[in-house]
DNA sequence: ACTAGTTTCGAACGAACGTTCGAATAGGCC
DNA sequence: GGCCTATTCGAACGTTCGTTCGAAACTAGT
């Protein structure tokens, strides 16, 4: 967790000593980030209060705000962390591969095993995509975006790729439906892992639920 | 809206003077929850204020609780309301239907026409899943649970029907999420009607994206 | 006009909310 | 030890929360 320093901090220049690979500070901001993550998902964003943060890290109330100046911007840096690392991790994921098909296979695979590795944040990162207001609103909606976007390009060449015509948007959004609605229903002691899911899903997105099977069958 | 009086009153019996054909009361409190489901959708449940829900139905805050008990059980009454009634639609529709593939066509479209019509009831049934606690939780997760059961009956209509094979469940949920989502995008001004998207998102489920548009020239 | 019942409301309750402040503590460098 | 800064905290601020209460206003049958 915890992007580098940006929060209530005004103090002097010249920070981390000699070895550490971030500050104290920025370790302590991190603990309490995960804590607040985990209480977000549960009871919500609006629903969490600041005591349910105090209790749910070990910091009294006041020593919250030490570390960062209200609870929309701990909302925040939760959000903007969470879909920064996706994004990076998508990016990294996606080099070198050509295959249109290979490459929405991984882009969901690569969405739904963050989403099982780290179900809280991604909860969050859903559920309260409405909550924050103005300049941190529109800074993560940029990075959602962007997101977005990469996924357009993905279903824009497969459709060139093959000759394909359907509405892009209505089928990207679909996709980020399926995957994003986990959230919702997933039980790691019931459901199959990341990577099984991520091929059935896949297979009903680019096959259909009529083909699922049988297509595998054959194709692999 | 508005199930039949099922709220405050302990008074006496015998309502419905003559001819209306709901009480004065019953009426009331449907446009109050019409208003309410409009501030839930807007604020979420945790962030409206009873004094949102008396600005919004021009009704004083004291005055509201002539109507219900309580904000969770205002919840409750919207839920239960939308929940029972596109369940209800639903069955209407399949009624008669033979073919597997019509059916689920049909369970998609009903979802989705209902939930362009009602955007707002159908944002709070889909974003507040979790708001209600204990005895109205439960009430609502039995008719979801009714939901869910008809939708995996119709898949595995489909998949004995056709020889296939793959998890109904995933498929299901899968489908929910394509179809629930869309509350998070949806713009009547720049979107197609409930009619193109229903039939964009059926194709996309049952043939898949790769198969989708060329299914439709040849199939239709 | 009187009455009985239904509907509405102003005012207030105690509790919980997000945030602030100044003092107290802990940690690392001379 | 002494010193400076970074960190933590108890206590309180003013506001808003969901809910209650008793009185007023309305409605309809006589």
């Amino acid at each position: 967790m915890a992007s580098p320093s940006t929060a209530t901090r005004v103090s002097s220049g010249r920070r981390r000593t000699v070895i550490a690979p971030a500050t104290r500070f920025d370790r302590r901001l991190s603990e309490i980030l995960i804590h607040a993550t985990n209480v977000f998902c549960e009871k919500g964003y609006a629903g969490a209060s600041m005591r349910d943060l105090s209790r749910a890290s070990g910091m009294s109330l006041a020593g919250l705000y030490y570390y960062f100046e209200s609870k929309e911007r701990l909302l925040f840096l939760i959000q903007k962390h969470t879909f920064t690392t996706i994004v990076q991790r998508l990016k990294g994921r996606l080099e070198g591969v050509g295959d249109p098909e290979e490459q929405i296979r991984i882009f969901i695979l690569n969405h739904l095993d963050y989403f099982l590795a780290n179900p809280a944040a991604m909860k969050v990162l859903s559920h309260e995509a409405e909550a924050l207001k103005n300049g941190f609103a529109s800074e993560v909606a940029a990075i959602k975006r962007e997101y977005y976007r990469i996924c357009v390009g993905l279903l824009d060449d497969l459709k060139r790729d093959r000759g394909l015509q359907f509405s892009t948007r209505i089928a990207v959004l679909s996709l980020f439906g399926m995957m994003n609605w986990i959230y919702t229903w997933h039980n790691p002691r019931v459901d199959a892992d990341a990577e099984h899911i991520a091929r059935e899903m896949s297979d009903i997105f680019l096959r259909g639920a009529m083909n699922g099977s049988k297509a595998r069958k054959v194709g692999r």
